[in-house]
DNA sequence: GTTTTTCTGTACCGAAAGGTATGGAACGTC
DNA sequence: GACGTTCCATACCTTTCGGTACAGAAAAAC
């Protein structure tokens, strides 16, 4: 990951590896939000030139989008993989012990999809939406798994799916809301603890 | 409420009502978040003029304190009251109770508190470490009453009170978070409801 | 009615935002 | 080695940001 792929390029390479780059864009925007991340925070984490930026990657929005393709796939693999679970709480504890194992590393503290869905002015509105679209088809998933985990008798009859794919990614949130908070360790810790005490069935 | 408590003034008076000005800055700082709100936003929708605002409010971080008092005073009323609930359980009750009414009436979606929580400049910061401050304060409140309740046999001993606040308090923000999202409001009644299903105890 | 005090409105300030034009330097191709 | 293509760096553009100077208008105090 030092050099970028070599396609038969015509006149001067460029200079730095384009997803080192994008790593480090991808850190700014996280700790900084989209609106907050300005051009020169971005330039600066990459170790490039604002043209350099622009012929890499379009433009703000554009190199925010990539950035957050990189955040799925490296950052949130642990979703999928939650899905695989054998039993609803299994799922609960796979999801919520990897946003918690996320908030542990060295990464900065938040979930990069949270901090996006806050307000935002008239630019920014793209994003949010974007955003917001993908949580929707996470959301579509879990409830697909929930409604299987039912009819396997995972949890009781009187609990009802969806209600318990909102109360879990509300939980996942504010737990992710307090990290950014700066709340210590060993109490997000808590939250997931607590959490699958409460939790119903098997 | 519609003309300013007279003290004796010489000169000319002012000619806009502070407490509507407030509200609306309220709003507007509800809607777009500290940094979001720009002064054209904040003038326009308080009907005063740049130098009657800084007059009037000192300046733009001055009058989100202020806003921010008024939102305490006015929308969460209901912590106080949830407080005084007979057991843990009434507690949450009213607490995810007055959350979700708060966020089902006229008023803007989404938590003031919450939004304010995020990444923000440096010029915000001093924003965010107020508002974390006094969340810490409303944190201490509920964890003594739930100390209180384990003393009372509300819950059983197993359950550790530091993690039903930090838990109680992370529902609550994902509630603010989806509700900012747009989530509609029936699915936002069965986060409240999944949670008191799942509530341990009296 | 004059004075004095305060408010309103316009017009402006410096700084920072996102984005780009331009010129020269460096490489692959022929 | 000359050429053509692409990259890097400086310097600049327009717009918007939070904040203010100044002049004129309006009302209480005398």
């Amino acid at each position: 990951m030092e050099t970028e792929i070599l396609t038969a390029h015509r006149g001067r390479p460029r200079e730095f590896c384009v997803d080192n780059a994008l790593a480090a864009a991808l850190r700014v925007f996280w700790t900084k939000g989209y609106e907050g991340a300005s051009l020169t925070d971005l330039t600066e984490a990459m170790g490039i030139t604002r043209p350099s930026l622009y012929a890499a990657f379009g433009n703000k929005e554009s190199l925010f989008r990539k950035a957050l393709d990189l955040y799925e796939r490296d950052k949130l693999a642990y979703v999928g993989a939650a899905l695989e679970a054998p039993t609803a709480r299994g799922v609960a504890e796979r999801m919520l012990g990897g946003a918690l194992d996320l908030q542990l590393g060295s990464d900065p503290k938040g979930c990069l999809g949270v901090i996006s869905s806050g307000p935002c002015g008239s630019e920014a509105q793209s994003i949010k939406a974007e955003v917001t679209a993908r949580q929707a088809s996470s959301h579509a998933a879990l409830l697909r798994r929930f409604e299987q985990a039912k009819a396997d008798g995972d949890f009781p009859e009187h609990i009802d799916p969806e209600g318990l794919v909102r109360y879990l990614t509300a939980v996942g949130q504010g737990l992710c809301i307090q990290a950014g908070s700066g709340v210590a360790p060993e109490e997000l810790r808590r939250i997931v603890d607590t959490t699958l005490e409460l939790w119903p069935g098997r």
